[in-house]
DNA sequence: CAAATATACATTTGATTCTTATGTATTCCA
DNA sequence: TGGAATACATAAGAATCAAATGTATATTTG
């Protein structure tokens, strides 16, 4: 699988963890190569994770204590299901606002914004 | 000069350059230390730019040609100024568009959108 | 007027996060 | 039956940033 995003990879970075967590709030369990799927058709293609990208943040987000993972075995072949754990909800919320706040920002540092009328 | 975000360092990362060259379009010409502080002023303290992260990032956009620098003297300190070049111009319209698109799947992925209506 | 703070440049080290590449194995389909 | 898709994983290297450190001048304030 080769993979590369239309975006500057760098304008990706930092937002992997926030996307899964979003991802696995609105479908409850989800393993990973469906996740880069999912990621992939809902941006019609702009965003494909790679794995080397995908599989360490999974790890990570286990580590922390964000999800919780469940192996099934489809025939042979061993799926991991993640799901979000009571504080992965709690981070998946902080880091989606803090995204939301970012943008905000960055929208009103690049003029992107039409003035807002004071008062 | 002790500085950090108060957003996680991740989002900022492969911001940076669009930042820089934004605000070189908007102001013509400016220096490192003024470049920081407008950043910092215009974010309400949000975005505090590291030293560690400017000055390699002005002279990267040097050598590739975006801007070009002029130094001047205030009294015995020296000050550089960064110009854009027209490359530049062409280079920073691309890096906002590319931003601004990214925000629009961002927003989408995260679930920050309201449904448009089809047709 | 001395000390602290602000101005102004710069580099180095290390952390983090990603891409690219590689590896293993199963399943499906043409 | 052989390639594509599914499904996991890790290792090496690149890129970008924060933190720390260094140098020096200018301004402000007690």
């Amino acid at each position: 699988m080769y993979i590369c995003s239309m975006y500057s990879s760098e304008l990706i970075k930092g937002t992997l963890k926030t996307i899964v967590l979003n991802l696995l709030k609105d479908n409850q369990k989800m393993y990973g190569y469906e996740i880069s799927q999912k990621v992939k058709s809902m941006t019609d293609d702009k965003i494909q994770i790679t794995e080397g990208a995908l599989y360490p943040t999974l790890h990570a987000l286990e580590k922390q204590g964000d999800v919780i993972t469940e192996k099934v075995y489809i025939g042979k072949r061993v799926r991991k299901y993640y799901t979000l754990t009571d504080q992965g909800k709690v981070t998946r919320t902080e880091r989606v606002n803090e995204f939301s706040d970012f943008m905000k920002t960055m929208k009103f540092l690049l003029d992107l914004d039409i003035a807002t009328p004071n008062v």
